[in-house]
RNA sequence: GGACGGUUAGCUCAAUGGCAGAGCAUCGCGUUUACAUCGCGGAGGUUAUAGGUUCAAAUCCUAUACCGUCCACCA
């Protein structure tokens, strides 16, 4: 037998497609647990944090699939829009905005074809369960058919609109982008006074942050009961430099507190501009362009960039006396989370899909799911209130699925594509009978979806990958969504919105929420910080079993520190599996699986299975709500202390003694195999790669499954719980424990024998292990004593030792 | 400014009103026929602070402080 650890445990994974072990079918009897898998959006490698919220997910699944579900566990990836062009764009070195459409959407394909393979392998080299032939990419035709014949459907249930407005505008990515795609970033800049000039000759100063944008003022504001500028209300000033003439308007949206109290409004600065442009049916002044340069209307500032405008106006107001004083602030900005440029809120025309209106509804909907942890659901909620734009789901981009729409060129109507044509790309069909007004001449929509518009089908991307009707009937809604939490905003809230758009149903009964691996200072991991740690090192150094182990030391929702020590621990749990197995076979080899007499059990045997009984009920009842870092901790308690420490170095006497009675002998056995085959079990869903070598090696000649993946969990056998027998034997533990501690203090070897041990006790039922606790601890005689004699040792309230 | 989570041993975390525990680290001991990647043992606590409820509070209530996350503010 094999003495190391064994080496190669990678094989096991390809035995596991072999034999497609993680197949779904759907003939199999029992209950589906549907899992809607998050589709990675395709990087150059898995992170840790993946390999993290994916391992719980992969915990989650497996033990449903031990418990005898039928796991519906597909596994796509997403690939394609924003951050598809932007990882091209880094890969080959060459900007999006120098190529030509047809060039660029190639040369994604081309990378994508080339980095998929060995990013998918990532999956599979941490365990994942899934069944790899149910799989898709969101750029897979039968996808795009899906996407698009949703956005036909929602567009006709006047749910999809397309609108000329503010929007809010990455100038970096040159596109449109919605709410989600928003981040804050503290930022540091100058806070200007700025003198305006009032007709009669009056100044007035306003602060701002932003001078760039003078050109585009359109009005001023006031605070209403603000009595410093009382009597400016009505009155027009003149903005300098642009030399445009402002009305002054008073509105309760202004903060007199903050600056000087006067508030210029630009076409646009920030959402209040919006809304003030609206309600007071301001003027439209652009002047900044799609790319971030300043347009026509800032004259001199044309062309420059935003940064580069601010710097030459201020110098020319400086110039022109026009302002008072400056100071440096620091200020939260938006930013675009893809690329962290400041974003800008430009007029343009987008399409929308309208569902502010059902706020109310996407709350209810998530009182409907349950939330693991539950506290997570009001991060969900307060996502939901603070909602304030319909979802814009145009992109100004080129690799992703786009619109199947064309515009009449003649009448301008919009022709929308046959769903039995898709899927279509407008940029290279055309419509195929005449518009309303009679031209056949069309133009195409260039944009494309947001990736998200299409990710958030991925419950019905899944379900259709199924054939079977009847079957697909039972996998919807899907029983559990796991994700981590940095996407409650979007793929999260986005699914069930598009659920109740399109179903009005929710898209799945639970959602587990993992949280995030920081590093050892509790800090986020970044590559700009430097302190990345690559879950393939993690394997390839300690093994992927270990960092399953590992993963699982987080609850739901809670945040893990990096912590190679701790990895270290996990290693040490996988190889005392390994020799524990070890060593037990090696009194297994002649063992049958007959049934078992209890009759023929010691005491030490019904202990220790009544341990395993509690064990294996705290176990599920732990992971039933998902707790599974709990349940690794019963599991792990078992089998360190109960069983190899206490229950392996007390059997080993009757194990290698030859005057023990055979049926005693056989009853050791049984409990043995007993407690480790369940073990094993439990331990499976932790760490599948171990498990299985160990299936493999020692039980497969006496068990019926091809793959310890296809074994049941034990259940609770009432027949082995035994409170009362725990309650006696823990004496009797406790009594080792105490001649250890004696022979620590005595600071001798464990093995060295001891002359004599006198117990005190009222309890005279001890005396039944007497024989026991010598031929463990090597003692020759041990007596009752009844007598109060000096020097004993409290094992617990009832009982007392002596040792000579 | 709003919401949420957290603060317990050196570190990471348990303990759902009833004797504050575990793993790691540390220290001491031990060649014990599965494992030195091991075993046994010791030390280590005013449970963030201040009040309150209770026979009893880490746990419930109130307030404060600090840490973290999300959102809002962006003149």
């Amino acid at each position: 037998m094999r003495k190391h650890y064994p080496k190669n445990l990678k094989k096991w994974q390809r035995f596991w497609e072999k034999e497609k072990i993680y197949k779904f079918n759907p003939q199999k009897k029992g209950k589906i647990f549907s899992i809607d898998t998050p589709p990675p959006t395709v990087s150059g490698k898995m992170h840790l944090g993946h390999a993290f919220s994916y391992t719980h997910l992969d915990i989650i699944a497996r033990y449903q699939r031990m418990k005898g579900k039928n796991v519906f566990y597909p596994f796509g990836t997403d690939d394609n829009g924003l951050p598809t062009e932007k990882l091209v764009e880094k890969e080959n070195k060459v900007s999006i905005f120098n190529m030509k459409r047809q060039d660029f959407v190639k040369l994604c394909q081309k990378t994508l074809k080339r980095i998929k393979p060995s990013f998918v392998q990532d999956w599979k080299d941490i365990g994942m369960s899934c069944d790899f032939d149910l799989g898709y990419s969101t750029i897979d035709k039968e996808v795009q058919k899906l996407s698009q014949r949703f956005f036909i459907e929602l567009y006709e249930k006047k749910r999809i609109y397309q609108k000329e407005t503010p929007t809010l505008w990455c100038p970096q990515c040159r596109t449109a982008i919605a709410q989600a795609d928003l981040e804050n970033k503290e930022t540091e800049t100058v806070f200007n006074d700025i003198i305006f000039k009032l007709e009669n000759g009056k100044e007035i100063l306003i602060a701002t942050t932003r001078p760039e944008l003078l050109s585009s003022c359109v009005a001023i504001f006031i605070h209403p009961s603000d009595k410093r500028y009382k009597n400016l209300i009505g009155k027009t000033a003149v903005v300098p430099i642009f030399k445009q003439k402002v009305k002054i308007y008073n509105d309760k949206g202004v903060d007199p507190k903050k600056g000087t109290g006067v508030v210029m409004c630009c076409t646009f600065g920030d959402t209040t501009d919006i809304e003030w442009y609206f309600v007071h049916h301001l003027p439209l002044k652009i002047s900044i362009n799609q790319d971030g340069t300043m347009t026509k209307i800032a004259g001199p500032f044309q062309g420059l960039k935003i940064k580069e405008a601010r710097q030459r106006i201020i110098e020319e107001l400086k110039k022109q006396g026009f302002i008072r004083s400056q100071k440096k602030i620091k200020h939260f900005v938006n930013v675009h989370e893809r690329c962290n440029a400041e974003i800008e809120i430009l007029n343009t025309s987008q399409w929308f899909i309208k569902y502010l209106d059902f706020k109310k509804d996407f709350l209810k909907m998530g009182r409907q799911i349950e939330w693991y942890p539950d506290f997570m659901r009001k991060r969900y909620e307060n996502w939901v209130s603070g909602l304030r734009w319909d979802w814009c789901i145009s992109r100004q981009r080129y690799f992703g699925i786009p619109f199947p729409v064309w515009y009449c060129q003649k009448c301008g109507e919009i022709r929308l594509a046959r769903i039995s044509d898709l899927p279509v790309d407008p940029l290279y069909s055309k419509p195929k009978t005449r518009c309303s007004c009679g031209s056949n001449r069309f133009i195409p929509e260039t944009d494309i979806l947001d990736t998200w518009a299409t990710s958030s089908l991925t419950p019905k991307i899944t379900i259709d990958l199924v054939k079977d009707e009847k079957t697909k009937k039972k996998l919807f809604p899907m029983s559990l969504r796991p994700q981590a939490h940095d996407i409650i905003n979007f793929w999260l809230f986005y699914t069930i919105a598009r659920s109740k758009l399109h179903f009005n149903k929710i898209p799945w009964k639970e959602v587990t929420i993992s949280g995030f691996v920081l590093d050892p200072k509790g800090e986020k991991m970044s590559k700009s910080k430097g302190n990345v740690v690559a879950p393939q090192e993690v394997i390839e150094k300690y093994g992927v079993d270990v960092l399953r182990h590992w993963t699982a030391k987080a609850s739901l929702g809670e945040d893990l520190r990096w912590n190679e020590e701790e990895i270290k621990a996990s290693k040490r749990t996988v190889i005392k599996i390994w020799n524990a197995f070890r060593f037990s076979f090696m009194h297994l080899e002649s063992f049958k699986k007959n049934n078992l007499i209890i009759s023929n059990l010691e005491d030490e045997d019904r202990w220790i299975l009544h341990l395993l009984e509690m064990t294996i009920k705290d176990y599920k009842v732990y992971f039933e709500k998902y707790q599974f870092k709990k349940s690794r901790e019963t599991i792990d308690n078992f089998f360190w202390k109960n069983f190899c420490d206490n229950y392996l170095e007390i059997v080993k006497p009757r194990l290698y003694n030859n005057d023990v009675l055979k049926e005693s002998k056989e009853a050791a056995k049984y409990t043995l195999y007993l407690c480790l085959f369940s073990i094993i079990k439990l331990y499976a869903p932790f760490m599948p790669y171990i498990t299985e070598e160990v299936y493999q090696t020692f039980f497969r000649r006496l068990e019926k499954e091809k793959s310890i993946h296809l074994t049941l969990l034990p259940t609770i056998n009432r027949n082995l719980v035994n409170p009362k027998i725990k309650e006696k034997f823990d004496n009797v533990i406790g009594i080792i424990g105490a001649i250890r501690k004696y022979k620590s203090e005595k600071k001798v070897s464990i093995r060295k024998e001891v002359n004599k041990l006198f117990i005190k006790s009222k309890n005279k039922e001890i005396k039944k292990y007497f024989n026991l606790i010598k031929s463990v601890m090597n003692i020759k005689s041990i007596k009752m004593k009844d007598k109060n004699v000096s020097g004993y040792f409290e094992v617990n309230s009832s009982i007392k030792i002596k040792i000579i």
